[in-house]
Order: structure tokens, then sequence, then C-alpha cells
DNA sequence: AATTAGTTCATTTTT
DNA sequence: TGAACTAATT
């Protein structure tokens, strides 16, 4: 296909699209659902769209909003509009809802009515706002085992997504509990805006609110944008929703009449909206996705359109045939069924690993075997439910060497030291981010301890100034040691030095690494004897190039708006390049589709590696071999979710999330005792195993095949579940109040204990002293005592009623 | 102020 | 089990 935009036409643009997909780009006025099903093309369809409408019905770019959920895709999607239509896609707006609602706030802030927010606010994440949220715990003088900053932030995200400000919470609250946390709410919110920072929720909700209060600028941007266009929609929050609403609904102002004060006379028609997603695949509910938002759509709009998309370009009929077996079981939900034409394809493969090890041990097996087979390791994916499933993985993967990457985990941008470097500049461009600024004040150590900053606190109070004012005025607080105050000077120099040099407009990569240098960061750690500041100090030299690539190319790094540049808005500084930072977070977590580019020469083997990741990370990724594993009730789905419905239905709505990902083959496995906590736990098979048509798994190993175990003569039922296996030793009795433990209590009933039934020679694991070989064999059954020999660890003799040995 | 020994508590996390 | 946090020690 030519990438000339002058050969654009309407045939171009429709070509190789099916029928609904085409009357998607096509449709013109009313509000319209895409329902995509996984690999349906949807992303194929939005960019054909946004072309359209610029190429074909003559829509200004700079009228067009296009709302993706990462910046990744946002990325993505500039770019392949911009192959088609060229440089005019640089006036759109493509962007997460965060990024857009950061560029309406920080030009309209002051119509907010926030003394002290600025157009240079801060912008909190998880972890700034875990610090702020102990600060009001402490200034409240909580009881920490009763209101725990986790719990509690999840409580306000919750009310702030459903566009709840603290007062009205307070208003409602029925109980001293409530009564408590709506307390925390509003001191919370309080110190944000004294920090003159907001949270990620709080983007959105004020953006709402701000075209709440001034009708005239929501009218502003209704005019500006003419064309909304929103991706995973069925992840939306409700107060993106209402965003949606304020921007597009034709109702509005029948429900609000209060908010017409103020509108100029000639108000303009809603905008076109099209919204994309998959309800079976919304995943996000425990962050505040509603998924009615996407399955009242219609009710919504009363005259919308709905164009379902079914055909699936990505995998087997197979995999999906076996995706819509297991989805289908779920309750009220409109039905679709992903068809595709590209035959059946292999066979899933079923797999029944007796412990957690072995089915590790399997997947590494099968990986070897595949890529003797021509796939390279970058193929292949590995899901699991929660991230502690991956150790396993690890452990065997480099037993057995072969390559892999875990995604998710540790990311960059939460990082200790980048988040220390982070912190020092931005309380460079917003000193009264105090969160920052407590966080760097003594880092690295320069005798400004705890008392120094309990003296600054208090003064800082009595005299209602902000922190960073009073560390300027350290002389005048009392009860500060001299020492402290000396210290706390050399500080304040430090800063204000570094806070010229931002304001003489210094490149963020040259700012950066003057302060690593200034304050004495980056020499600390390269002081320091521990082994891992040397990945520090690598990891900042990591955050300086980022910076720089930044500075010098603001439009090729990730997520960049163009059109901020091509608006003349001078080069990029360094509140730039934290907010980038701030949204962007981890455009380098996810390994880009197997790479083709011959970027390294030296390594000819470079095959890739296999990615390891958790099933939510993998929504909207795929690979040929996708290994499914942990399938087990507890685990997948989730121990939690097993007596609650509609949260059993969003683990279903997982599994078709992983299933979906596969384009060629498919594996599952699940493992019969897997060690969680300590303690090892006998899991049944997963409920979604059983929804899976039987004829479309060729099981390699099933639980009959597990290794044989002398069953006690009065158990003759084939329920093993819930028997523990080896010895009851003091982990095992601990923690009762897991599920899984549940569970196991529930089985006590049960007087069972497997004894493995062993003879020389035979291979043995075991939990401590791990691979070992049968020397000797002694007495039978409850009696028996094995002679193992584990190498290195010696021969130990050990009663097999008790010890944790498994047969291999 | 820094190390260490206890204690606690365990989903998922696009921004 | 083990990581991550707190409290107590030197």
């Amino acid at each position: 296909m030519t990438t000339t935009p002058t050969a654009l036409t309407a045939e171009t643009l429709l070509e190789g699209l099916n029928d609904p997909q085409q009357q998607a780009v096509r449709h013109e006025g009313v509000p319209l659902l895409v329902v995509a099903g996984a690999g349906s093309g949807k992303t194929r369809v939005l960019t054909r769209r946004i072309a359209w409408l610029i190429a074909v019905r003559k829509a200004h770019p700079g009228s067009i909003l296009a709302i993706t959920f990462t910046n990744k895709a946002a990325a993505e999607m500039k770019e392949r509009v911009s192959e088609l239509v060229g440089n005019r896609a640089r006036m759109m707006w493509v962007s997460t809802f965060h990024s857009s609602c950061v560029r309406i706030l920080r030009k309209e802030v002051e119509h907010l009515g926030y003394e002290r927010l600025k157009s240079n606010f801060s912008i909190y994440d998880a972890q700034d706002q875990k610090r702020l949220i102990q600060l009001v715990c402490s200034d409240m003088e909580l009881d920490p085992r009763r209101f725990q900053p986790g719990p509690i932030l999840h409580w306000i995200s919750n009310h702030k997504n459903e566009l709840r400000g603290p007062d009205e919470v307070a208003a409602e609250a029925r109980n001293s509990i409530d009564e408590t946390y709506a307390a925390a709410y509003k001191s919370y919110q309080r110190r944000l805006r004294e920090a003159n920072a907001v949270d990620f929720d709080d983007l959105i909700m004020e953006t709402v609110r701000l075209f709440q209060l001034k009708p005239e600028i929501r009218e502003t941007y209704r005019r500006r944008f003419r064309h909304i266009l929103v991706d995973e929609y069925q992840d939306t929050n409700h107060a993106q929703y209402a965003l949606i609403h304020q921007l597009c609904g034709q109702d509005l102002e029948e429900h609000d009449p209060t908010t017409l004060d103020g509108l100029p006379a000639d108000r303009v028609p809603p905008a076109e909206l099209m919204v994309v997603g998959d309800a079976d695949q919304s995943i996000y509910a425990f962050r505040g996705a509603d998924i009615r938002n996407i399955m009242d759509f219609e009710k919504d709009f009363p005259d919308a359109r709905t164009i379902l998309l079914e055909q699936n370009y990505r995998s087997t009929q197979t995999i999906l045939t076996a995706a819509n077996a297991v989805i289908e079981r779920n309750e009220g939900r409109k039905p679709k069924r992903l068809w595709s034409d590209a035959g059946d394809g292999e066979k899933i493969v079923g797999y029944v690993a007796d412990t957690e090890h072995d089915e590790a041990r399997f997947v590494s097996t099968e990986i070897d075997a595949l890529t003797d087979q021509g796939l390279k390791p970058s193929d292949v994916a590995v899901f699991y439910r929660t991230n502690a499933q991956s150790r396993v993985f690890e452990e065997i993967f480099i037993r057995t060497g072969l390559p892999y990457k875990v995604v998710g985990g540790v990311r960059f941008y939460e990082r200790r030291e980048i988040r220390d470097a982070l912190a020092y500049l931005r309380m460079l461009v917003n000193p009264d981010d105090q969160v920052s600024l407590r966080r760097i004040l003594n880092t690295p150590k320069r005798g400004i301890g705890d008392r120094a900053v309990l003296a600054i606190t208090m003064f800082a109070d009595r005299e209602r100034i902000t922190f960073w004012e009073a560390l300027q005025r350290a002389a005048e607080a009392p009860g500060l040691a001299t020492r402290s105050q000396t210290n706390i000077e050399g500080f304040v120099a430090m800063v204000v030095e570094l806070q010229q040099m931002v304001a003489a407009g210094e490149r963020p990569d040259v700012v950066l690494e003057t302060v690593l240098d200034r304050s004495g960061y980056l020499a600390s750690l390269e002081g320091s004897d521990d082994p891992q500041d040397a990945t520090r100090v690598e990891n900042l030299g990591e955050l300086v190039a980022v910076a720089r690539e930044f500075a010098e190319d603001p439009v090729a790094a990730p997520s960049a708006d163009p059109a901020d540049v091509d608006a003349g808005l001078v080069e990029p500084g360094l509140a730039d390049f934290l907010e980038r930072v701030a949204l962007v977070a981890d455009s380098d977590q996810i390994p880009d589709a197997p790479a083709d580019d011959a970027a390294d020469p030296d390594a000819p083997e470079d095959q890739g590696v296999v990615t390891l990741m958790t099933l939510h990370t993998a929504k909207g990724l795929e690979f040929p071999v996708v290994f499914l594993t942990g399938l087990e009730d507890g685990v997948f789905p989730h121990s939690r979710a097993l007596g609650d419905k509609p949260e059993l239905e969003e683990e279903r709505r997982l599994a078709y999330v992983g299933i979906t990902r596969a384009r060629q083959r498919l594996y599952i496995s699940r493992a019969v005792v897997r060690s969680a906590w300590g303690a090892p736990a006998h899991n049944p098979g997963s409920r979604f195993l059983g929804e899976l048509p039987i004829d479309l798994v060729d099981w390699r190993r099933t639980e009959a095949d597990q290794t044989r175990w002398t069953r006690p003569s009065y158990g003759s039922s084939d329920d093993y579940s819930g028997n523990r296996l080896g010895a009851p030793n003091a982990a095992g009795r601990r923690n009762f109040s897991s599920a899984a433990a549940r569970a196991d209590a529930a089985a006590k009933s049960k007087p069972s204990r497997p004894i493995p039934v062993l003879a020389p020679g035979d291979k043995v694991t075991h939990d401590s002293f791990g691979l070992g070989t049968v020397v000797a064999v002694e007495g039978a059954a409850e009696k028996s005592v094995a002679s193992i020999d584990f190498g290195s660890d010696g021969v130990k003799r050990l009663l097999l009623r008790y010890a944790p040995v498994e047969k291999l």
C-alpha cells in the first residue's frame, strides 16, 4: 500500500476491510458503538476512520480527539494516521484521558478556584499518594492498624471516580468509620492542593468539575472537538464517562439547566462520537472501570448505532472456539462469536503437572521443542494470574538456559533512585511539592533528620507558610539545632542555585546531571560498596539519556504531542519532561513485536526472549504461542473471586483475554500441588478447564498420570482435593486466614496422607534439599524410611510419612 | 543515624 | 516462603 498522502482516496482507505469494518469507517452522524472482539482489527478501523474523516470528509485534524488508554497506543495510532494523511495529523489530539485532561487543566487551572493550584502543578502517582496519606494519617493520629494507607486511598479513588468530592462524601457518612475516611479524604485533598499537586484521579474529576463550573469553557472544547473517538471503552470509569458526555452529550442541558449560565446563544451541535470496545475484555473493574458504560451505550445514547466486529484475524478457529465456549458462560452478556477463516490449526495442548516446578519444567521443555521446530523464543509468551508465579518459571528457565524477560514487577520509574532524581526535578519546578521536597531533603544524608523536619513542619504550620518557605526561614524556627540549621541553609542555597538554572531555561538533561552532581546523590552511590548501588548509577545514566533524547527530539520520544511543538510552544523544558515521565511511565516495559531490526549484527543468535507476564498485562498483545499456566481454582480464578459472581465473571473475561492472545498454539497447564506462602496446597483444576470443549484439547498428561501415591486403604475416593502433601510442619500450620488454608482446613476431616512409594534408583525432590536419588528403602507404608542421596547435601534417612519428598 | 531483629501479610494495576 | 515494613538496638 502506498503511503503517499496524495494518493489517498476513499477506495484505498476501505481497501482490505471487511464489510462491518467499512461501515464503521464510513459511518456518519449518530453515536456509534463498535463492538470489537479480540483480534478483529479495531486499531485498523480506528486509524482508517480518522484518516477517512480528514481525507474524505474534510474534517480539520484539529477537530479530532482520539482517546486511548495507554500512551503507547496513542503514539502508535498517531504514527499510523500520519502514515496515511501525513503531517496534517499533527494537529489532532490523540492521547490518553489523563494526558488530555492535563492539557486542559494546565491551561485552565485558575478557573477551578483553588488558591494554591497553579499551572505548574505536580502529578502524584500511587507512591506519592501513599506518602501524602501517611502524612494525613499521622496528622489525624489515626490508629495505623485500623486505618491503613492502601484501603483509604482505594476508598478515596473510588469516590473520585464517581465524582464525589470530600464534602459530599462527608455529608453521607453513615458511621464513624466513614466519617474518619471522609475526614482523611478532605485532609488529603487539602494537602494535595497546598502542595500544588493533583493525583491521577483528580485529573479527570477536576476536568469534569471545570466543565460543570464553567459552561463557557466546556463550550469552547465542544466547539473544537467535532469528532471524538474512544478506544477501550469498556475500561472507562464513571468520571471518564461523564467527561465524554460533557463533550458529546446532546441532552446534557436538559439534565442540568443550572449549568446553562454563561453559555453562548449559538451553541454547537454535539460532536460525532465513536467508541470502540469489547465488554468481554473488561478486566479492570477493581480499578473503577465500569462495564455498564459499554453495556448501556445504546441506552445512554438512544439513537446510537452498533456495529459488531466478529471476524478475527489473529487466531486459529480452535483457539477462538475455545475462547467463545468459555466466555459464553458469563450471564447477561451480549452474544458475540469470534470466527476465523484461518483454519482449525493445532489442538490446544493440556498438561497436568504434579507441582508448579513440574509445570515450569514442562513449559521449558516444550519451548525447547518448539524452538527446534524453528520458532523463536520471542514468539512465545507465558501468562500467569499473579506476579508471584513468575518465580518458578524464572528459576527453571535460568537452569535450562532459556532466555526470558519478565514484564511487570518493579518498573523503571518506580525504582528508588529514579524517583529520587525525579523528586529533585519536581521540587525545582514546583517548590510547594511537599512530598518530593521531603523525599530528597535528606537524600543523600546531609544531617537533616526527623527532629529537624519536625521543627520545620511545626514552624510552617504556625506561620501558615509552606514547607519550602519554612525551610528558607529556618533561622526563625524554634527548637532547631544550630547544626541542622546550617545544613538546611546549605540545602536551600543549593536548591536556589538549581532553580535559577531551571528559570534560565536550561535543558532537562543538563539540569538533571547538575542535580545529581551538586546534590551529592551520585557521589553517594558511587562511594557505596553495595553492589545494588552500581546498578542504580547505571539506571540514573539511563534516565539522563531519556532526558537528553527528550530534549533533543521531543517528537520522536513516545507519545509526544507534536501539536504543542507545532504551535510554537518553544522547546520543551523541564516541566514538559516531568509531565511526560509522569504520564508515560514505562513504555520500555513490553518488548516490541519480535524485532526484525538488524540493530546488532554482532548478535546473530538473537532469537529474542520468552515473555513472562500476568494476564492483565497481556491484554492488547498477541503471540504465536501462548502458555496459560496455573489453571487451578484458587489461583486462576483467584481465590478471592471464587465466592463472588461478578468477580468470577471478571476472572472468566481474563481467561478469555488470555486465550485470545494466542495466534497458532495454545497451551494450558496446571499443577496439582502448588506451594503458596510456604505451605504446599492441593488445588483442584480451574473451573475454566471444564468449560473448554473436550475435543479441542489434547491432554498430554492428566491427573491420573500423576506420580503414584499410596492411598490409604480406607480412602478409596478419587477426590484428593484438599489434601496436603508432606508433613504438617510448622509452616504448614500457620496462615489459616487465606482461602487456600481454609480449603485445607475443610479437608482436615479426611484422614489421609499420601506416602510416596519409592524404590532404589528413583529420582526425587525434597522441599529443602532439592534433587536426590533413592539409595535404599526400609519398612513399608506408614513406616517406610528411605535413604536418599542429595549430592552435596549428603545422604539423608527420611521417614517418608513426614518428609516433603516427591517422586519424579 | 544506621543496622538488625522482629513482625506482618500477602490479586490483578493501561494513568 | 520471603519481601517489606517497624521497632529496637548499638
